[in-house]
DNA sequence: TGCCCGATTAACT
DNA sequence: GTTAATCGGGCAA
């Protein structure tokens, strides 16, 4: 008994929407899997590409919530964000990590690695994997090729600092499935 | 215009 | 453990 997810569910806090997230399912053109892993970032953050105002780039941040932002991260991967809070807010989630469900084949294909924990775990794996690029940047989240289902069940998520910036490293900011052996790197036991 | 560095990853030693 | 790949944004000059 899956419900797929409304526009309604990411005009909130961003950090109200991020450990909502764990354990909804993401599907790409029918490729993905259960979302184990996120960050957040607000537009007051320092790590967060919207704290110095909009750009070309993160012009989708400072818009309205349910719509995808995709970047270019160090010239190489893309990371795929979902906008959060009402428009202007430029807040978003930064999905870093799936457990993959749906079409194993395919990203097996796109990845060019067969270990399955090496598919989505990683904010750049998981792009290459589902084939997300620039090209969806701005794409509405609620609407196909994009499909988004709630939880089916209650989830444990567990909290920690987020990886790979240098700047507000100390908000506890990441959340993931508690015990997921998919996530990008472990959490630290409480 | 030029330089530095990043919300990463894979391939090294 | 360290480092190359690779390029656009942001800021100094």
């Amino acid at each position: 008994m899956t419900k797929l997810l409304r526009r309604n569910f990411f005009a909130r806090s961003v950090h109200a929407v991020a450990p909502d997230l764990i354990g909804a399912t993401l599907l790409f053109k029918g490729v993905g899997g259960m979302i184990v892993e996120v960050e957040a970032y607000h537009h007051t953050d320092p790590a967060a590409h919207s704290f110095r105002g909009p750009t070309a780039r993160n012009a989708v941040m400072f818009g309205p919530p349910g719509f995808a932002y995709v970047y270019r991260s160090y010239g190489i991967h893309w990371c795929l964000n979902f906008v959060c809070e009402p428009k202007g807010s430029a807040s978003a989630v930064l999905i870093r990590a799936l457990a993959p469900t749906q079409g194993l084949s395919v990203m097996r294909r796109r990845r060019g690695v067969a270990d399955e924990r090496l598919l989505c775990s990683g904010p750049g794996r998981l792009c290459e994997a589902l084939g997300i690029t620039v090209a969806q940047n701005g794409s509405a989240l609620t609407e196909p090729p994009f499909e988004l289902l709630a939880r089916s069940a209650e989830v444990e998520v567990a909290i920690g600092p987020r990886i790979g910036i240098t700047k507000a490293v100390d908000h506890p900011w990441r959340y993931g499935l508690k015990g997921s052996r998919f996530v990008s790197k472990p959490f630290r036991a409480r």
